[in-house]
DNA sequence: GTAATTCCTAGAAACTCAATATGAATTGCA
DNA sequence: TGCAATTCATATTGAGTTTCTAGGAATTAC
């Protein structure tokens, strides 16, 4: 049950956008260079958050991307289900449900929706803000 | 961030041997019946319950399995851990790190450990027991 | 001794992951 | 006007994982 790759380095993508950003567009090469991630690679990863609005681009010369809102505006929930997909642990959890005959009475189900619960009640309170007080250092003594 | 059939599955079967335990050995033939699980593949994994004690297995005719221990006694997290390998989301979430030479001020270390402890508040509070309660309809008010 | 069961190992088809490769499109600037 | 820097789009690939299936060996109640 490991979040991927692609996740997390979109996480650490928009986090540097957030990090350094000054005005002016932020070359891929740049956030490749400090996260030390390959840049092809993030280019697949950064057209996901570009066609969702997440970021804008700039084409040619001194371009580069910019967020597209403020780093409070951006939940963890929102970036890794648009790279990830679902964050739900079993697909029967999600939605109301009609995909699985033994679905009543099914105690297993129950636990799945409480432990859906558990992953959104992190990953939609935590914010590309709180990512970078973290960074800050304030980290360890902060209570969700 | 899925859980996969393996865990699930052997959620089902222990589940199964709780729930139809009678003091005589519970044959794999009909809790494949029962959970709609193929049998060859059920096989492969009560094995594995089977080598860390979790269930007790009798060969031969009238053979099967029982539990060793009482339902209350097996939490999910026990049973997915050894089934599906760690739950944690990140590697580097667990254990005293050292895997990876941004961790000093990682924000993100920061989020997949309390992701991770989220995780674990669901499913190592969550037992057999419960799994058997919520089966016989009490489920939607339980509350951790 | 036979049939019912568990036990063991190998294999295979499909899928996912984590990139890499190649080149086209756009555009600021000399 | 043309060059170079950047984003954009698509295809491919190698490795690994998942989810089984297959075949048979070992054990044992009757």
């Amino acid at each position: 049950m490991r979040i991927s790759t692609k996740g997390r380095y979109a996480l650490r993508l928009m986090l540097d956008l957030a990090t350094y950003s000054s005005g002016e567009p932020i070359r891929l090469k740049d956030v490749a260079r400090r996260q030390e991630i390959s840049e092809k690679y993030l280019e697949q990863i950064i057209s996901v958050l570009n066609k969702a609005g997440y970021v804008r681009s700039i084409r040619g010369p001194q371009g580069g991307y910019v967020l597209q809102k403020t780093p409070q505006d951006y939940t963890v929930g929102m970036i890794l289900r648009l790279t990830e997909g679902s964050l739900t642990p079993v697909e029967c959890a999600e939605g109301e449900g009609g995909l699985c005959s033994r679905e009543e009475n099914c105690a297993t189900r129950i636990l799945w929706k409480k432990l859906d619960e558990a992953i959104n009640g992190v990953v939609d309170h935590v914010t590309l803000a709180d990512l970078m007080e973290w960074q800050a250092g304030a980290g360890d003594d902060y209570v969700i």
